[in-house]
Parts: C-alpha cells; structure tokens; sequence
DNA sequence: TTATAGATTGCCT
DNA sequence: GGCAATCTATAAT
C-alpha cells in the first residue's frame, strides 16, 4: 500500500474546495510518529468555501487563528472547538484566497491499537479489533480523528500537508470510491442547508 | 471588560 | 433524547 502510494501535490489543493473535498475522498491521511506510522483513510469531509459562507471561518476576514486558510494551499489549519476538541482542515486556493476542507472520519487502517490508546478506549480485549461499533469510536468524528492521530493547533497548525519532509502527510494509494453522498453540512447553524458534506456511499466508518 | 455562541463528544436520565 | 464540559473569538457593554 505503501509503497505505491503517492503524495498529493500542492495542485490537488489549488482548486475549489468542493473539488478538493470531493477528491479528498478514498485518500491516506498518515502522521508519521517516532516509533511508527498512523493512517487512515478519508471517507467524510465538508467544504468550506472564503466567500459568502457563513459558516466558514474565514468569513469575517483574516486573523491570527484564521490565517493559515488565506495562505497558500495544502497547508495544516487546526482550531480548537467547544472547549475540548480539535478539528482538522487542509487550506485551498492559491496565496490571499480563503478556503478550505474540514476533515471529519476516518476508516483506521495503520496503527490501531496507538490510536486506541490515544482516544482512552480498551484495547486489552483482541476481540474488540473485529468489533465494528469499538472501531468506530476511534476516528469517526472530526474531534475524534483528531485525539486519535495526536493532533493539535499547538503543534501541528501551519505544517505543509504537500512536503515529504512533513510528519502530517495525505497520500493516494490507488484506491476507487465506488460512489459519493453529497448532503448538509453538520454541527453548524448558519449556512446549514448548503450541500458540502461530502461521504463515501455505504463505508461504516461515516460520523452519522 | 463582560457575555455568548460555537465546524463536538460523552455521560446522564 | 438532553445537557454539561471548557477554551476561543467575536460581539456587546
């Protein structure tokens, strides 16, 4: 998987982030740790588009905790949410134009057991591993995928997703998405009803 | 300077 | 199904 595995380009995040958001789909995100690798696959993500989206945080113009997303694309924007979680997003279009894509759930496939423990579940119990409702609770949820893979604005907002020297890294492995749900958006109020949740059709590991 | 809402989650009834 | 936990940015005083 690996080993044939490509990195995605600044390019691939130089577009629309409906575009990106719907391409993200099917792709490895991995962290690079001292004693091993994490990843997992994108199988949730929402657009949030610079202009004319209320919802976005780039809404009302540009700020410390914002800028990353008026950056160039590709890079890490991390922000910490309700007092207890982070989200991770990736910044798109080119450098001055805000946008970006909110990653949401991920199908853990390397280093389980590191980002069971990372979340606090159990792990002593080997039948927990084949237990589709225990997997989920690692990564499906944008706070969730976030304790799982060690990510906070601290360290990791501002790193380029797009560098092969970059421990936060999003690769293409080959794999097909069958077919994509497009709905609402989740967890937000304003600008709720706009279509720019996108999922990958029937995979289990979908937040709702 | 104080108040409030928020791109969430987990525990309570 | 309801709600508290708990920090940050932004709006209101």
């Amino acid at each position: 998987m690996l080993a044939a595995s490509t990195l995605l380009s600044s390019a691939f995040f130089n577009r629309d982030p409906r575009r990106v958001a719907r391409s993200l789909l099917g792709k490895v995100l991995i962290r690079k740790m001292p004693r091993g690798v994490l990843a997992g696959r994108i199988v949730e993500t929402e657009a949030y588009l610079g202009e004319g989206d209320g919802a976005a945080h780039s809404a009302s113009g540009k700020t410390a905790r914002n800028s990353v997303l008026f950056g160039p694309p590709g890079f890490v924007y991390v922000y910490f949410i309700y007092g207890n979680y982070y989200c991770l997003n990736v910044s798109c279009l080119p450098d001055g134009v805000a946008g970006g894509v909110l990653f949401r759930a991920l199908e853990p496939l390397t280093g389980i057991k590191e980002m069971a423990a990372a979340r606090g579940l159990e792990i002593s119990k080997p039948e927990n591993l084949k237990d589709l409702q225990w997997l989920r609770k690692i990564s499906s949820g944008p706070g969730r995928m976030c304790e799982a893979f060690d990510i906070t604005r601290a360290r990791d907002n501002g790193k380029n997703f797009t560098s092969s020297q970059s421990d936060l890294q999003i690769v293409d492995d080959g794999y097909r998405v069958r077919r994509v749900a497009i709905g609402p958006r989740i967890g937000i109020t304003k600008s709720a009803a706009e279509p720019l949740r996108y999922v990958i059709a029937g995979n289990p590991f979908v937040s709702l």
